[in-house]
Parts: structure tokens; C-alpha cells; sequence
RNA sequence: GGACGGGUGGGUGAGUGGCUAAAACCAGCAGACUGUAAAUCUGCCGCUCCUUGCGGGCUACGAAGGUUCGAAUCCUUCCCCGUCCA
């Protein structure tokens, strides 16, 4: 509570502002750092998240570490689980409507989803609020007083609602409610200011809209850039698969941090490290001016965002074994073993779909068909292939590249298992 | 409630009785090239069986029935979506 708790407004802006796509309006935030700065009064800051899938990955870490830039200022951060909102549904980015979700499921991922988050911010100084503490109190009249505050012309103006109307999608009345419901969390939460994604900046200008309808002076709003997935094209998100998650073991981090296109790894040290700017842009020279090879850039970016994650140590070993593994071709530290006893013969295909947990016989057929697939460093490309089992040895086998769910490379030993200790 | 249009593989979207496991494109997978990057090129891209063959079987075009030697394509009913009218 002392005078000098805030640091210069300078100073906490030019600390905020790294990384946004946007602030609404600035000159507004500024005003109120001031003001916070004088009365040595925080700023309430908040974020709202629909716990929708319970697995964070990086690409909702960005907006995560703005909350924290502000934590670190010494403003309240306010971390809103939307349990009520999640059951309508955000329909941003989406553009179908979603199926709503159960109340357990709800709580269920707001739990796990919480357990995630504070591996970013920092759990004590954190203010987690519910929505359901206040709309589940609502009642109809209430809920229709609060759309009065609104205009469907302006609800109307959101993109993907315009679009979907434009092409003859459906839109369900219920979807419309969302942005307003939202909003009333702003006005229970009485916040100076929400930070979003991007494809909120629709939804967080009608909450300050309607938290000066009702009475209250309208939060300044906070946009971060949305993070571009692994594939270098598409937003990171679960379901295109091109994702890394905060919870995945390091080498698996690794891995799929070193596959972005080189372009992407710029924008992932703005949004996803604590470099500066000015340290970003100097490394971006040397790799430019060819000072620094950018695959070793690349590795560095790994390695900081293991290191949040898991540990120095972690980030560290990961780095050595894809060494080891990707560059040397080496066999990783763990790799899968099985036994199989001397009989005959087998078709090489079938017991590949155990092996390498493949999706179907089809597949394995495909693999091999085209070349995927290789015993001790020999490439089999008949997928009528048997496998000998007459001879006892140990067979090393690669079934293409290293990918989700599948073990690329294992140990196959022709014999019996060695005996258990 | 009425009139009209529409529902095809992960996505967009062609096909209007057999040559269609279904064009094309995207995504995905694999190979080559590399820095397991990107880009590019090439192949693959429902499931299953075996004697792995331009092989056999099964499943698939909103759902269920029907017509036909044969249906994504025709008929009937139902479900869903949109537009316009009220």
C-alpha cells in the first residue's frame, strides 16, 4: 500500500504493450494507470475463458502472460471461468453453432483448466471469479432487461454472424445472447480493463458498451495477436491438430517447436518468451546477416518455452536428445521393445499396426507401400513382406516420421523376453 | 402455416441410373530434397481378407422404405437447414 508500489506509467505501458495487436482506447488505459499510480489503487484486469477443452496449449498461454505482465505491475488480475457462459456456447471464430456443454463437463474442465493456468500466473495474487455467481441468479426479467441495452443492427455488425447470414448459415437466437451475458461479468466484475484474443475484440467492445449502459466508465480493452499454429498457416487450435500443449513431456515439445516454418519463430518469441523487443530484433539481424544459424535460434525458442514449463534441466535434455535422435539418428533414450517368440513366419504389415499403433491394416499396407518403413536401416517397400522368425535377433524398425500417437521407432527381439528381476 | 431452394468423404464442392470408393481443390500421410523448418517435386489418402492382384468381400452420398439386373442419382415418407410470404 505504499506510494511507490506502481512503477512510472511509462514505464508499466511500454511493459504492456509488448505484443498486443491492439489497445482500445489508449490513451484511456493510460489515464487510468495514472489515476492507479495516484491513489495507489491496482487496476482490476480480468480474463474470461470458456472452459470449453480442459487442455491448454501455447496459443492460450499468449493472452495468459498479458494477465501476468499486468500481475507483474502489481494490478489485480481477475481469471473469470465463463461455467455459465460455456453452456451457451461462443460462437467467435467458430461459425457454427456449438453444442452446448453439460455442467459437469463444465466443472470438470474448469478444474483442470485452473491447474494449467497457474503454471503462468501466479496463484495467490490471482482473483478467480465465476460467471454463475452472478448469471445464475439472473432471472428472465433480468436477462431481458440486459438486452434491452443492445441493438440487434449492432449485433448484427459482428463478422461472423454478418457472414453467416450472408451465406445462408444458421444462427441461433441463443448466440446472440452470449456477447451480452459476457458483458454483464464486466459490470459484476467492475474491471479497468479485459484482455482478449483478437476474435474477441467484437465481444469485449459490447462489455464496455454495456458496462457504461449501466453506469459504470467503460474498460479499456486489450487485444492480443492470435498465435499462428505449427503448420505455419492456420490458428494454433486443438482440433487442427497443430498445437503444442502446456502439459506435453519436453522432447515432445521439442520436437514440434523445431517443425515451425523460421518466419514463425519471431512471432513466437514476441508472444510466447520474456525477451524484449529490442533483444527479438537483434537476434532476428544476426540470423539475417547469417551471424546465427536459425536453427539454432529456433532451439534457443524451445528451450526458453520448455523452460516455463517444465524445468532448465528439462529443456536442456530435450535439446540433447533430438540431438541425438533427429540429427544423429541415433536411437532415443526410451524406445519401445517387444518380444516376439521364434515361429515361422508373419506378415510384417499385420503386426505393424500393433507396433506402431496404427489406425488400420490399410494403413500399414500404405506405409510400407510407400516406402515408410524400415528394418534396421533397410527399407521395405512389399507389403506382402513376412517376417522371418526362425533366427532369434533384434530388429530395429522405423515406420515414418515421428508423429502423434504413433511410436515411430521401436525394438522388435525375435526370442524369448529376458527373464523379470 | 404456404411457396421455393438445399443436405455428398475431415473441409469446400462436382456428379443427376452402370465407366463412381465417388471429379477438383484444401487439409492429412509418406518419399525425395533439407536444418525432422518452410517451399518444391512425387506417391498415397474408407475398412477388411488373402495367393498383395490394375484380386475378393464389406461399408459409404441426411434417415427409413420402395422401383430396378443395377441407385449418391428415380419414387414415397420422415428429419434438418436456408430464402421469401404470412
Amino acid at each position: 500500500m505504499t506510494e511507490n508500489k506502481f512503477k512510472p506509467v511509462e514505464e508499466q505501458l511500454a511493459y504492456v504493450k509488448k505484443g498486443v495487436a491492439e489497445i482500445i482506447p489508449e490513451p484511456e488505459l493510460k489515464a487510468s494507470l495514472e489515476k492507479s499510480l495516484k491513489t495507489g489503487k491496482p487496476l482490476r484486469v480480468y480474463l474470461g475463458v470458456d472452459p470449453t477443452a480442459p487442455d491448454l496449449h501455447l496459443g492460450h498461454t499468449v493472452v495468459l502472460r498479458k494477465l501476468k505482465h499486468f500481475q507483474d505491475l502489481g494490478h489485480t488480475a481477475v481469471f473469470l471461468i465463463g461455467d455459465s457462459s460455456a453452456m451457451i456456447g461462443d460462437p467467435t471464430g467458430v461459425s457454427e453453432t456449438r453444442p452446448p456443454l453439460t455442467r459437469e463437463q463444465v466443472h470438470a474442465n474448469a478444474k483442470t483448466y485452473l491447474e494449467q493456468v497457474f503454471k503462468i500466473l501466479d496463484r495467490k495474487k490471482t482473483e478467480v471469479r465465476y460467471n454463475s455467481e452472478w448469471l445464475g441468479k439472473m432471472n428472465a426479467e433480468d436477462v431481458v432487461r440486459l438486452c434491452s441495452h443492445y441493438r440487434l443492427a449492432r449485433m448484427l455488425e459482428r463478422e461472423d454472424f454478418s457472414s453467416r447470414l450472408e451465406k445462408g448459415q444458421p444462427i441461433a437466437v441463443h448466440e446472440l445472447l452470449y456477447p451480452l451475458l459476457t458483458a454483464y461479468d464486466a459490470v459484476s466484475l467492475k474491471s479497468d480493463v479485459e484482455l482478449g484474443a483478437t476474435e474477441q475484440k467484437f465481444n469485449l467492445l459490447v462489455h464496455r458498451e454495456i458496462q457504461r449502459e449501466y453506469g459504470l466508465p467503460g474498460q479499456a480493452i486489450l487485444t492480443m495477436p492470435i498465435l499462428v499454429g505449427l503448420d505455419g498457416q492456420r490458428k494454433m487450435s486443438k482440433s487442427l491438430g497443430n498445437y503444442v500443449g502446456i502439459t506435453e513431456a519436453p522432447p515432445k515439445m521439442f520436437g514440434k517447436l523445431m517443425s515451425i516454418p523460421d518466419d514463425l519463430m519471431w512471432s513466437y518469441y514476441e508472444l510466447l518468451t520474456d525477451r524484449s523487443m529490442e533483444g527479438i530484433e537483434n537476434l532476428k539481424k544476426a540470423v539475417e546477416i547469417g551471424a546465427l544459424h536459425p536453427m539454432n535460434a529456433k532451439m534457443d525458442l524451445a528451450k526458453e518455452i520448455i523452460t516455463e514449463f517444465h524445468s532448465r534441466n528439462d529443456a536442456q535434455a530435450a535439446a540433447i536428445e533430438f540431438q541425438k535422435v533427429v540429427q544423429q539418428k541415433e536411437l532415443p533414450s526410451e524406445v519401445m521393445q517387444y518380444f516376439v517368440p521364434e515361429s515361422g513366419k508373419i506378415k510384417l504389415a499385420r503386426r505393424l499396426v500393433d507396433w506402431a499403433n496404427l489406425s488400420s491394416r490399410t494403413e500399414a499396407d500404405r506405409l510400407i507401400g510407400s516406402g515408410a518403413v524400415e528394418i534396421n536401416g533397410e527399407v521395405i517397400r512389399d507389403p506382402a513382406y513376412d517376417l522371418d522368425l526362425n533366427a532369434p535377433r533384434e530388429l530395429v524398425i522405423r515406420v515414418g516420421k515421428p508423429r502423434e500417437g504413433r511410436i515411430h521407432l521401436f525394438k522388435v527381439t525375435i526370442g524369448p523376453p529376458p527373464p523379470k528381476s
